[in-house]
DNA sequence: TGAGTTATTATGCGATCGTATAATATTTTG
DNA sequence: CAAAATATTATACGATCGCATAATAACTCA
């Protein structure tokens, strides 16, 4: 009986969408825009370039469900942490913030993805909107921790201060995880989380660097 | 007399240099690397894209040339507000903060530059060199202040801690650049640098809020 | 097992990329 | 004012871009 030499194998639809859009998201991290065309994607997915298009529409659509995944999955490692008991509410923003510095939160690749999409959610209006909804999530979510820390320090809070509270301490973390990532070897150790927790209680009055868990 | 029209007009090298060296700044700035190509960058320059290749040997000479222009004037914007004299140490650190935290170097197209930049510092050697130099120049300059305001202050300090604060000030000051930059609506006016004073501060153990000029 | 479904490859098209070279216009100079 | 020098334009080439369509292979199910 003849050997019949398979030339490729079916895969489920959702497999092959993972593959184009990790690879997607692995290209643009590593080289830039210029460097995640077509061709290589589909390279690095393990298939043709036809096969993008019967994914996606377009190119730009590739980008997009891409982008929405990796601040989906940004946003979620940094949320993880809440899930778990903490010993105060203190501690609970400090969880917080160390897990916004912490692997795999702090990673080159993120940043590399960071830079590669900022012209982009600057202008493709499906990307800017995907990018305020999350930014605006994360910033209130580190506000709400705010405010309940600082309720149970019986420290004074007001809407207008608490707000500013968050805008500031959420561009400090933005600060460290750039710096962070962008050089992996500038840090010890749990230093970059170490000065994130004192800079965050410097801001906003409260001492959460051995607040434990 | 019959009517003579010039097709262009002759200009310096360095004008010439400097224009296009202007135009593919404001592309990468705007539209990241995608969007600067020889072309675009030609026609923003006011001329034909043959002239690129008789002032640079390649296109990757011009980026090369950009940046090297980018890096030192952000340098020189910031490190400006030393010449004039302060009334303490503390002072001059403090006025070195808010500089790096105050338009012109807060600002938008600086952030889509440094986006559009980042891929080719990782990549090409040579943009390496020049990005590690200037990065060390700026920390250190920075170290050297920290040392003298802690030393006029009586603080305590050593080699290895004065490091660590420099390192951990300077992600502070990059972070805070980076979100002021990026969302130009989401701080007001001189509240960026007050955060970063405030945040320094804490970090070294000196008030900087009000040390005035 | 054979027809139907569709995932996948193969191939081609027009546009644009960076680069190279020739032609031309402008300015300088003897 | 003619000739040399060179700044600038004009044009072309091969490679690659995103996208479209046709051909083929792999799987499903009656």
């Amino acid at each position: 009986m003849p050997q019949i030499r398979k030339t490729h194998q079916r895969q489920t639809p959702d497999f092959r969408r993972q593959a184009l859009i990790d690879a997607t998201l692995n290209l643009l991290a590593e080289g830039g825009p210029e460097v995640a065309t077509v061709r290589v994607i589909a390279k690095k997915a393990g298939v043709t370039q036809g096969l993008i298009r019967h994914y996606f529409s377009t190119k730009d659509d590739l980008i997009a469900a891409a982008y929405e995944q990796h601040v989906t999955q940004m946003t979620e490692a940094t949320s993880a942490v809440l899930e778990q008991p903490f010993r105060s509410h203190s501690a609970r923003l400090a969880g917080f913030v160390t897990a916004a510095l912490t692997p795999p939160v702090v990673d080159l690749r993120n940043v590399g993805l960071w830079a590669g999409f900022l012209h982009m959610t600057q202008t493709d209006s499906r990307m800017q909107r995907v990018h305020a909804r999350t930014y605006r999530a994360f910033r209130d979510r580190l506000e709400r921790l705010i405010v309940v820390a600082l309720k149970a320090a019986d420290l004074p809070h007001d809407p207008q201060m608490s707000r500013r509270f968050a805008i500031a301490c959420n561009g400090v973390i933005d600060g460290l995880w750039l710096e962070g990532s962008a050089l992996p070897d500038g840090f010890e150790r749990d230093e970059l989380s170490e000065i994130g927790l004192q800079s965050v209680g410097a801001i906003i009055g409260l001492n959460l660097n051995k607040t434990g868990i």
